[in-house]
DNA sequence: TGGTTAAAGTGAACGGTGTAAACATAGGGT
DNA sequence: ACCCTATGTTTACACCGTTCACTTTAACCA
């Protein structure tokens, strides 16, 4: 019974579960508009709104399951981008960046990922984003409470700049990204340990 | 004909659109949980679902003005703790840690005044907090873009910090918030000039 | 003062939503 | 070969925002 056909049309109508999350995931991708309703999804994938709830309690499940591949989405492109600016510092602040950046690109996802219910819930393993940060500000501080707020602190602030300017509160604009997230003046430690490239 | 009966039930029904305003905020100040609907507002003041469209072209324009709302008394109690503070750099802090109270105080007002469609547009008088940042940080940083740039950082981190907390991503704590806004380790601009109380 | 007019409110209806309950179907294991 | 169970469908409900045609009533002017 847990034979899941990878393929991808299977037996009865398919595996509507997967069907499910890449139509919505196709939806909430582009910087169309707004999320995309149950009912609309289960259209597309032609199948009834209720055969959904074979496969999700409710509207939010699904939705906490796209939240959950955002989140996926965001900790591999911020992964690559500090991989690509050669780790260390350099690599750190460009994790902030890439954080910005996926959220301008994919504004509904990124609203998703955080507004829908809670948390992602705790035993969940902790998201790849989320690891990468705290990873980084553990090389960059001395102690373990600085790492933390340190950590906090690069984490409000890029997710302060990415909401701001998608709700259109502050221009959208690349420089200013780049100022706003100017690590120098914020985390003065920074320029301590500095660069242990891989 | 525009003569606005100011005392609270007037002439026909009432003065719809102040009380559904006020029936609004009401609904929304409250930790509770969602945004009140058209309909529920209009039930509760007494009026047909319909009779709303006579005062807002539709549901977005009264969000909008709940919005705006919202934005007043940010900006009111943000000058109120500032003021309490001795003015000067303690209340320029005092300012963020209210920003976020305020958050934390009316989650879903605050989610509004932010999601709703369009930044309150352009014409629209600069709000009260917006006008205290841009002041505050002037008086702090050496020259005027150095001055944009520390607003935009502070609103964003506070931003952030509010956001993360009400979508349960950073632990509510009062401590926290103070560690995570502390000014000193992120504007270094603002041991020089500092205090000038009134 | 009285009549007209336009602002303000009503009711019914439409298409949309998320969800529950009862029913249908088909595949796989015994 | 059979029945069970996972997966789907149909129908229905309560809610939502919004439109349309209609009624009421206050306010103004002659």
């Amino acid at each position: 019974m847990v034979t899941v056909s990878t393929s991808s049309e299977a037996y009865h109508h398919g595996n509507l579960r997967e069907a499910l999350v890449l139509e919505g995931l196709r939806a909430l991708e582009g910087p169309d508009g707004k999320a995309p309703s149950l009912r609309e999804l289960s259209r597309k994938v032609g199948v009834s709104p209720t055969a959904v709830y074979r496969h999700f309690p409710d509207k939010q499940a699904l939705d906490q399951a796209l939240a959950r591949e955002g989140l996926k989405m965001l900790g591999s492109e911020q992964a690559a981008a500090a991989q690509k600016a050669g780790g260390g510092a350099a690599g750190f602040a460009e994790t902030g960046r890439a954080y910005v950046r996926f959220a301008l690109a994919h504004p509904v996802l990124f609203r998703l990922m955080f507004t829908q219910g809670k948390p992602v819930d705790k035993d969940e393993p902790v998201d790849e984003a989320r690891a990468l940060l705290i990873a980084n500000t553990r090389a960059l501080a001395s102690n373990s409470e600085r790492a933390e707020t340190l950590a906090l602190q690069a984490w409000s602030i890029a997710h302060g700049i990415a909401m701001l300017m998608l709700d259109g509160r502050i221009p959208v604009d690349d420089a200013l990204i780049d100022r706003l997230l100017d690590t120098k003046s914020l985390f003065p430690d920074q320029g301590n340990k500095s660069e242990e490239s891989p």
